[in-house]
DNA sequence: ACCATGACGTTTC
DNA sequence: CGAAACGCCATGG
C-alpha cells in the first residue's frame, strides 16, 4: 500500500485515543473526511484486528456509546472488559457518561 | 461492471 | 418510546 488507505488513517486516529477515553466511528470518519463513512471505520476495526491486533478497538463505540462491536472481541466480553480496566463505567454494554470519555480527533488539534 | 454486506448515523413512522 | 428504512462509502464475490 503505497499510499494512505482508509484503514490505515483509521488505525492511526485510533492508536491516539488516550486511555480511559472513547471515540466514535462517525467522529473518525469525519476526521478522515469521509463524514458519512462511518461504516467503514467500522470495517477497517474488522481488518485491523488481523493487520494490528494491538489496535485499541475496544475504544472505538458508536454514536450513542454503545459497544455495538462487542461480538467481534474474543470473547465478546473482553471489550466492556477493557473499558472497565481503563476506568470507563459500562453497564450492559452501554458507557456511563459518554459524554465524559467521548474523545474527538478533530478536538486534538 | 453489478450486487451484496457491514463494529454507523440520521430521519421518519 | 421503539422499530424500520434510507443514505453513505469501501471491500469482496
Amino acid at each position: 500500500m503505497d499510499k494512505i488507505n482508509f484503514f490505515q488513517k483509521v488505525y492511526e486516529v485510533v492508536r491516539e485515543i488516550p486511555e480511559g477515553r472513547v471515540t466514535s466511528y462517525g467522529a473518525i470518519a469525519k476526521y478522515l473526511g469521509a463524514g458519512k463513512a462511518a461504516r467503514m471505520v467500522g470495517w477497517a476495526m474488522n481488518a485491523s484486528f488481523k493487520d494490528d491486533p494491538l489496535l485499541p478497538a475496544h475504544r472505538v463505540v458508536n454514536r450513542n456509546g454503545l459497544l455495538t462491536g462487542r461480538h467481534h472481541f474474543d470473547p465478546p466480553e473482553l471489550m466492556q472488559q477493557l473499558l472497565e480496566n481503563e476506568g470507563i463505567e459500562v453497564i450492559d454494554n452501554q458507557i456511563q457518561d459518554f459524554k465524559k470519555v467521548f474523545w474527538d480527533p478533530n478536538d486534538k488539534i
